[in-house]
Parts: C-alpha cells; sequence; structure tokens
DNA sequence: CCGTTTTAGGTTACCGGTAACGCAACTTCA
DNA sequence: TGAAGTTGCGTTACCGGTAACCTAAAACGG
C-alpha cells in the first residue's frame, strides 16, 4: 500500500512541456489556454493514463468534496430502497458521488456515522428523520454545508426538508376509514422500542378517529422490523385480543399484506368481515386480488428532488427550505 | 464555501504548548508522548470541539483513504437491500465508510461510476457479478486496491470472491424438479435484454433438464425487473402460450409469488396442477399458504464475509481468495 | 555509576493538487 | 498609433495532515 505510482499532472505537464497548472486547467475545462494546448494536454493524458486524484484536489482547493452522505433507517425496505437508487443516481448525474450510513432508529448510529463522514468535509447530506441527537445538531452546524431532511415533514428544518407528513398520512387515512363506516378499528404496528414515523401515522390516525369521537379500539406493536410476517403475527395477535375488529391499518402495505394472508388463512373476508389500509404504495399489492386501500408515496420522485435541492443549494443558489411531497390516500376494495 | 474555521491540529497544539506532531499523535493512539501530555491533549480537542480531517489525513500519509466503493445491479431489491445493509455495517465496524453506486445490469454505468471513485484513493471495493468492461479492470489494475467480487462464483476472480453459483442453483433445482416426476416445464425470467445472473440459473436449469432428455417447454424473458407483478404478468403470457406445463421456475421468489397470485386467481392449485420453484428464499414468501420451493441465498451472511474479507485485506493479511457460501435449495410444498 | 536503551517529544519535508497573482504577447478600438 | 483590455500561460504559496529523522532526558541494567 505503499504511494502509488500513477501519473500526476507534474508527469502529464513534463510530457507536454507546459506548467502542471495548465494541465490542471485544461482538465477542468475552465479557460486560460489555446485550444492546441489542450489537445496536447489531452494526448498526454490519454497516453498516461491519469486518473484524477479528488483528495489532493478537495485538499488544495479547501473547498468541500465531492461526497455526499446518506442515512436511512435501513436499506432492507422497498421504499428506502427506491429513495436510495433515486438519490444515488441523481447525484451522480451532477458528480457527486454517494456516501452511505443507516441507523435503524436509532439517533445515537446516526452520529457515529455522521462523525465519521464529516471527516471527509462533504458537499453535502441527506438525513432522513427528523430527530437527531444534540451532538449530531452540533456537528451539522459545524459542518456548515447544504442539509437536506428528508421523509419527514418538518417546518422547522435543520436547513431544507423535503418529504410529507406522516401524521397527515395517519389523519387522512382514518377520516377516510371512519367516513366508510366502520367503528372497531384496530392498529398493527411495528419496531415498539423506537420511534418511527409509524408512529405519527399512528398519531394522526387516532387523531381522526377522536375527531368522529372514536378511539382505536386496539393496537398491537410488535417489536421486530415491519415485514410480510410481522403483519400476519400481528394480526392474528390483535384479532386474539380484539375479535370484533371492524377495521384494521397497518404500519404499511408489507405487513398489511401480512395480515390479509392471515385473514385469508382463516377464512375472515377482507371488507366484508373487516377492512384492510395500508401505507406506502408498495409493489408486493400489485398482486393481491383486491386493490389495497393505501397511501401512496413517492419515494423515487422525492429522492430525485431531495438530490436536485441538494445540488442547487451546494452550487450555491438559494432556494425555499421546505418542499412538500404530498402523500395520496388511495382508495382501493379493502376498505 | 469558504475555507472553514474548524479547529486543526495547529490551534490544539499551541493550545496545548506541544507540536502539531504530538496532537497527532495522541489522536491516532499510537506511541510517542506521556500519559499527562494526552491528557492535555484530549482536554483541548474536546474544548475546541476537533473534527478530523480525512481528506487532509489520506492525503498527508499518501495511503489509501478509508473509502470502500459498493457498487449492486440496483438497491430495489430485498436481497441487494440486505446485502448494501452487511457490507455498510461491517465495514463501519471498522472505520470505512461506504461509497455506492448501482449499475442495473450495465457494465458501462459501473465503469462510470468506478473512475469517480477511483478519484478517492479507496482502500478497496466491492462489485457484484463477475461481468466487467475492459476499461473497468484496466482501471481496477491501476487501483491496484482489495476488491471482492460477491454475488457471482468465480474461479477466476481479480481479486477475492465470495459467492455461490447461480448456475449451480439452477441446476440442483431442475434436478430437483425433474427429480419429483413433472416433464413439462417452464421459466419465467426477467431483464430479457442484459444478462442478468438469473440468465446462468436459467442455464443451470435447463442442463438438469437435459440430463433427463428433457427440454425446458417455454421460457418467457420480460423486458423488466423481476418484481411480483412480472411474475404475475410472465406466468399469464408463458400459460397463454403453454397452457400445459406442469412446472414453472421463477427467476425469483417474488415473480414466484406473482406468479402463484395469477394461478389463484385462475383457479390453478399450485402443486396439484402446476408446480412452482422461486429463487432467493425472501422474506414476502413467509406469508403464503403454503411454503415456496425455493433456493437460500444468505445475503447477510454473504455481505458480512465480503466485508470482513477485505478488511482484513486492506490491513495486509494474506488470505484465500475465493470463498464459497453455499446456497441450499429449501423444499417446500409447492413442487 | 556509567553506558545503553527507551521515551517523549520537536523539526523538516513532503503529499498533489489549486488560488492568486504576475506578465508578456496579442487584440481591440478610439 | 497608442492605451486599454484580453489571452495564455508560469510562478509561488499554500491546504492540514503524516513519515522520517533527530535529540535530549529518563529509565534501565550489570
Amino acid at each position: 500500500m505503499a504511494r502509488k505510482t500513477n501519473a500526476k499532472l507534474e508527469d502529464i505537464a513534463r510530457a507536454t512541456g507546459v506548467s502542471k497548472m495548465t494541465v490542471s486547467r485544461v482538465l477542468r475545462g475552465g479557460s486560460g489556454f489555446s485550444d492546441a494546448t489542450r489537445i496536447r494536454v489531452m494526448a498526454e493524458v490519454e497516453r498516461l493514463n491519469y486518473l484524477p486524484n479528488r483528495i489532493a484536489a478537495t485538499f488544495g482547493s479547501g473547498e468541500a468534496s465531492t461526497l455526499v452522505g446518506l442515512c436511512v433507517p435501513r436499506f432492507t425496505s422497498s421504499l428506502f430502497g427506491q429513495l436510495t437508487e433515486a438519490i444515488q443516481s441523481n447525484l451522480a448525474r451532477f458528480g457527486y458521488q454517494v456516501v452511505i450510513g443507516s441507523h435503524d432508529q436509532i439517533p445515537q448510529d446516526e452520529e457515529t456515522w455522521l462523525a465519521s463522514v464529516a471527516a471527509w468535509q462533504p458537499a453535502g447530506m441527506i438525513l432522513t428523520g427528523t430527530r437527531h441527537t444534540p451532538n449530531t445538531l452540533d456537528l451539522i452546524k459545524k459542518l456548515a454545508v447544504p442539509i437536506v431532511e428528508i421523509w419527514n415533514l418538518t417546518t422547522t428544518p435543520l436547513d431544507m426538508a423535503v418529504g410529507f407528513s406522516h401524521y397527515d398520512c395517519g389523519l387522512t387515512m382514518g377520516r377516510y376509514i371512519v367516513g366508510r363506516g366502520y367503528r372497531r378499528i384496530g392498529y398493527v404496528g411495528a419496531m415498539a422500542d423506537v420511534e418511527t414515523m409509524g408512529r405519527d401515522r399512528q398519531s394522526g390516525f387516532t387523531q381522526a378517529l377522536g375527531e368522529a369521537d372514536l378511539s382505536l379500539a386496539a393496537a398491537e406493536i410488535l417489536h421486530d422490523r415491519p415485514s410480510f410476517y410481522t403483519g400476519f403475527v400481528g394480526t392474528e395477535m390483535i384479532l386474539a385480543r380484539a375479535p370484533k375488529l371492524d377495521a384494521l391499518y397497518f404500519h404499511d402495505d408489507e405487513m398489511a399484506i401480512g395480515g390479509m394472508a392471515y385473514l385469508r388463512k382463516h377464512g375472515i373476508r377482507v371488507r366484508n368481515d373487516i377492512a384492510i389500509a395500508g401505507w406506502g404504495a408498495m409493489e408486493a399489492a400489485s398482486i393481491l386480488p383486491e386493490r389495497l386501500t393505501t397511501t401512496e408515496v413517492p419515494a423515487t420522485k422525492l429522492g430525485k428532488l431531495a438530490a436536485e435541492m441538494l445540488v442547487m443549494r451546494m452550487r450555491g443558489e438559494t432556494l425555499s427550505d421546505v418542499h412538500v411531497i404530498p402523500a395520496r390516500l388511495v382508495p382501493g376494495d379493502t376498505v
């Protein structure tokens, strides 16, 4: 692992007969050189197979690097997968590299990760959620770099935010379910030990029920991460405790699908016996015999917008702080 | 975005009354300083809220950075999500940061991404698959950095490899299905335009059929990415062309589940009328009324091993090149 | 108690780019 | 035609760490 023997600007400069400053100018495509020089330099760059050195470039310029940090709860979720995909590809278009982390809803893990990425003088940061440790907030302030908080909406962003209100997702779905005449309504959630955004949806949902002088007839929050199987088991558990429910709101679609599998197995008819609502408009629901009532979350669009906002800000443009990507209730056949 | 005003080693050195070299030694936890000095230095580090600068550190040492590149086909796949999660968390344990890319099976995209990451003097690389462009191979050779090729097994790794044989997955499943007495067997795949590893599984599968003097009765390779819905549609299409099939092998479990949804919708009984086999042992299958016959792919274990192999090699240890993480056929109720 | 080794530091010279400035030759235009 | 830009470079001084080398004092050992 000794020093690399790669060609450097000086090698190209020597071979071309110019100064390395000129080579640097040519490579960065600015001005300050003739066309003839450019051609000669580029020929040597090609011949010597020059590989740029962003470490040296970043260090020398004193500017931020072209690295951007991205921290999500986890990558094993279809929505966060879409988000990651969209953010990475859109940042790559503008010449940025994405350094990832996941915190699984543990703010301390985000802090640890952030510190390790901060050491790279990143040009920007994308964080999910609005829950951060005090140290994270300190670090962010010290970094003084554009930041987008995504996924969850906030009116007081650290810097910029793009997302939607999980509370409103729950509120809207709650009103919808109540409006369809259901009265004995349960909620099946996940990750009981940590504060997920599903908790916000549950709050909004409960609020909607309260508006109709109802309350949650039962809530079953499992400890595991949301998954098909968690939904299956959660449904079994909540129905064991509260067999007379006529509607179930799930943490997300995958859990709802798991719940529906439980119902089918036990001959309980969806909608006729019990209404089902999910969240996320996940791909898995596309094969259900009935269209799942859910909330569409434009993860890809959100990721793209977050990336583009960050790029603009990193380039010094000013733009408004908070963008709302509306999540939309999609009525189906299950409520 | 002018130069940051963060404290640097020299500030700490001045405040402590030592040289910045001593501060550097203390911070990196080596030797060459007294306990009293260490305490005074650390106090100033704390007080001035020093933030390390890996750009300068990497540049100054001439060593590789602590960045590691990870390129997968896409992040919107449960298995690649698990892989990403495992790799990121296990590399983070050892102080590395993960820079991601995705190529969606287009080798050229991998090349472009690799070039942008190579400029960061990464300490290592993790690539999926063994198909790389000539330029990618050149670049990798120039980088001269530990590399793990994962997911697909190869006997001629660029450097190290950890994975399993997709061909064998298909071969084993083919023999199993043939052994259970099925004769009119179809295959439903995805991403027809590019060479996926599913293609390798299909080859092995076809080979197994050939061993029994059979051939694929039909193959339907869709153009889309594998998904629940692709499986649904693919099943519809293949059965329209070849209604008398008695077994179907799918690109993966999600497609198989989609296919089973189609069958259920049309009153076709799984196993009684047509056998179904998937691949990947994906979580979604956990809620099926019958246990899906599939191949278990230990993505998390694979990612962890890949990360650990890379770390060992980055630390200069020598170890064997190729590790096989066995994929295992899991018999279910659908074949 | 003295020679030798170890410890605790300081000094210096980079790493490979980039910013800022300088300057000669060439254009432009009144 | 001469003053004022403009173009096309070169020169110099960094950026903030680290490696390598050096030195004086302290510890050690026979």
